[in-house]
DNA sequence: TGCTTATTAGCAATACTTGCAAATTAGGTG
DNA sequence: CACCTAATTTGCAAGTATTGCTAATAAGCA
């Protein structure tokens, strides 16, 4: 979807209403490219909505997800994000600045293993791991290129 | 590594200590194949040396995985899973049960995104998703195939 | 306009993980 | 073998992420 007027029937099929909080979250989770966690929603949310509560976003997000609006991503550690992207897509994550973007991958859902044939497949999901452009860039002039932590290490410390 | 004589010169060689902590929840790690938490471990350990702490085990784990010995597995949600499996391997994760198996696929280290062509590549992980044989097999007999939640949905109310 | 039921807000509770300080112990020394 | 010292372990408090519960509120329909 994308449309707030399919958002809108697809609430009322459920017998479930169109609230003013759930269009808000719904709108700024399709203006943001930046996969935000539920916190970061909430900070957005509340600079247009003074007072919504972070339980309703977190609330909001499940059942956008549980309508198939948008996935979770679950890549490193810390929060959990949210992509309202639910096309066929993959993702890069950034071991130095933690940035998750979005990227497609040829042949990706035609993967299988070699072992463990008795196994129903319902999605393939690449992640790859390594150094966008920014920090590359940054990273010439000055700092650490080994001695660095582990990729999970990492992300666990850019959290903070 | 794998053997207790390369753990202990590899701790040596830090100018840390192997305790028998360490070698336990080293060796526990081995014999598992489950992919387990900090606190499934920490169950197993306390069998063997009641008293030892979650903490040490938390601890030892950071460590390990910062010696490269073990690898950090952040899929689905809760509490993050260990594999002492650092090899080139990939999972596939059973949406019903949970249960996280490795597995090996073709030429998946050459996979590249066809776009993002600015972003340094350092590892390339493949997920499955689906169902795995057992749980295919009791759920032919009964209960829900539709109507099933999300995959994340269930991740999360599995782990309850 | 009023009613009924879904939803929100707020806070307590839970799960997972780490920080900190005191007590303990591995491993080298004499 | 006893000793010393720095590394480690413990135990607990604290921190972050997320959900459960309930009273108050508001959407959508008659």
């Amino acid at each position: 979807m994308q449309s707030p007027v399919l958002l809108a029937n697809a609430y009322r099929a459920k017998g479930s209403k169109l609230t003013p909080q759930r269009q808000l979250i719904f709108q700024l989770m399709h203006e943001n490219e930046t996969h935000p966690t539920a916190e970061e929603l909430y900070d957005q949310a509340s600079a247009q909505m003074p007072g919504i509560s972070l339980r309703t976003v977190y609330q909001t997000l499940n059942e956008l997800a549980e309508m198939g609006e948008l996935q979770f991503i679950e890549i490193g550690s810390g929060a959990t994000r949210f992509d309202p992207n639910v096309g066929d897509h993959h993702h890069a994550v950034c071991d130095s600045c933690g940035q998750i973007r979005d990227v497609h991958v040829r042949g990706a859902a035609a993967l299988r293993p070699t072992d463990s044939t008795d196994f129903v497949i319902n999605e393939v999901g690449v992640v790859f791991r390594g150094i966008c452009s920014a920090c590359e860039t940054s990273r010439r002039k000055g700092s650490n290129q080994r001695g660095a932590k582990s990729p999970v290490q990492q992300a666990k410390a850019s959290k903070k």
